[in-house]
DNA sequence: TGGATGACCGGAATGGTATTTTAGTCAGTC
DNA sequence: GACTGACTAAAATACCATTCCGGTCATCCA
């Protein structure tokens, strides 16, 4: 097998094992059977090559909410189940957790960093498909950035947030009821 | 004047200017030309001085929220001029402002307590905001507590997370009118 | 003699320094 | 010439000495 899938294939298990700080490019060597010098023919740093991981991460991602996405379903079908997915992936996905998990513990800057930048796709991602549904009729003509950072920032605080603060998580039911009712109902033309 | 008022404005001062944890019991026994052993016949540990005089902030809040509300006025109206003010303190009082810095680069753990006390009382206002409103037949019956959080966490989304990735700060009218077209209008009978 | 005080105590925080760890390099190997 | 791992400088960590601070209490007046 080629040695750049060897390393990236030792990074993830390392970034998604120990986190970015405690994972070491000796580690990944070792993990890889490469010498350490061999990363640095195809990374130019650490940030680099973890960066690289991300973006398959954020690939897996995307791939995983097209997956729940149906072929022609509404606006509010579509967008709810892909953010459901989504968030999901914050528990799920072992790098994603831990990389999270890091964020709150260490605040490692380039975990922060990276965390932030899917933030910022996916809101991008939601504002995109805002403005397609409003191309196609479905909604009305509205301000996409705004809805779509209100729309990201609902379902985190609902899925999120809300079990931080009160024992009983909420449903997907009723989620999808509440955001039906308030934000999806008045987007619609 | 009395010691124990001498004392309570010594240690406003003090944790407005330092925060908690660099504040020390000293300082406010210097302030308040007390031996530091008098403040301990009044409040039994700095945490509890400390709760006291988030206490009186809170009530500060409170007032300034009873101010910016109108007599007869609508829940949607009362309710947006309230959070609005609320959350106007976190950059204004410089209490509050000192508190939340705190939290974010030192993570005290009294501080970080007290904030999400402050949260979890706006939120239960809120909700019985609702609750009134919904007695008094201009809401429909709903989920109070969930309306509620939802509400607080949009204000909160709207008025200080937008700011931090977008460079420009969003207009009280953008905010009243995007809030009133989504989740103000559903909650209406 | 009882409320007030500040010297005092122990544990925690801090600072300074010796040691280890680690990202990144590069001379040497095959 | 692709690959390696010993090497380096810088950063992180561990260690210890010292300071700091919350809380106490024997002492002191009023």
């Amino acid at each position: 097998m080629d040695r750049r899938q060897e390393i990236l294939e030792a990074a993830a298990k390392s970034f998604s094992l120990f986190g970015y700080k405690a994972t070491t490019m000796d580690q990944v060597a070792k993990i890889a059977n490469v010498g350490k010098g061999t990363i640095y023919t195809f990374f130019t740093n650490k940030e680099e090559l973890f960066n690289a991981i991300v973006l398959k991460m954020i690939e897996e991602m995307r791939a995983a909410s097209d997956l729940v996405a149906v072929e022609g379903g509404t606006f509010e079908l579509n967008v709810h189940a892909r953010l459901m997915q989504l968030l999901k992936f914050r528990k799920t996905h072992q790098l994603y957790a831990k990389l999270i998990d890091e964020e709150k513990e260490l605040r490692t800057p380039a975990v922060t960093e990276v965390l932030a930048q899917i933030e910022r796709e996916i809101v991008s991602y939601v504002k995109l498909k805002i403005e397609r549904a409003v191309g196609r009729g479905e909604l009305k003509p509205c301000n996409s950035e705004l809805i779509a950072y209100l729309l990201f920032k609902s379902y985190l605080a609902l899925i999120v947030d809300w079990e931080k603060t009160h024992d009983m998580e909420l449903t997907e039911e009723q989620i999808a009821t509440l955001l039906s009712d308030t934000i999806f109902k008045s987007l619609l033309r």
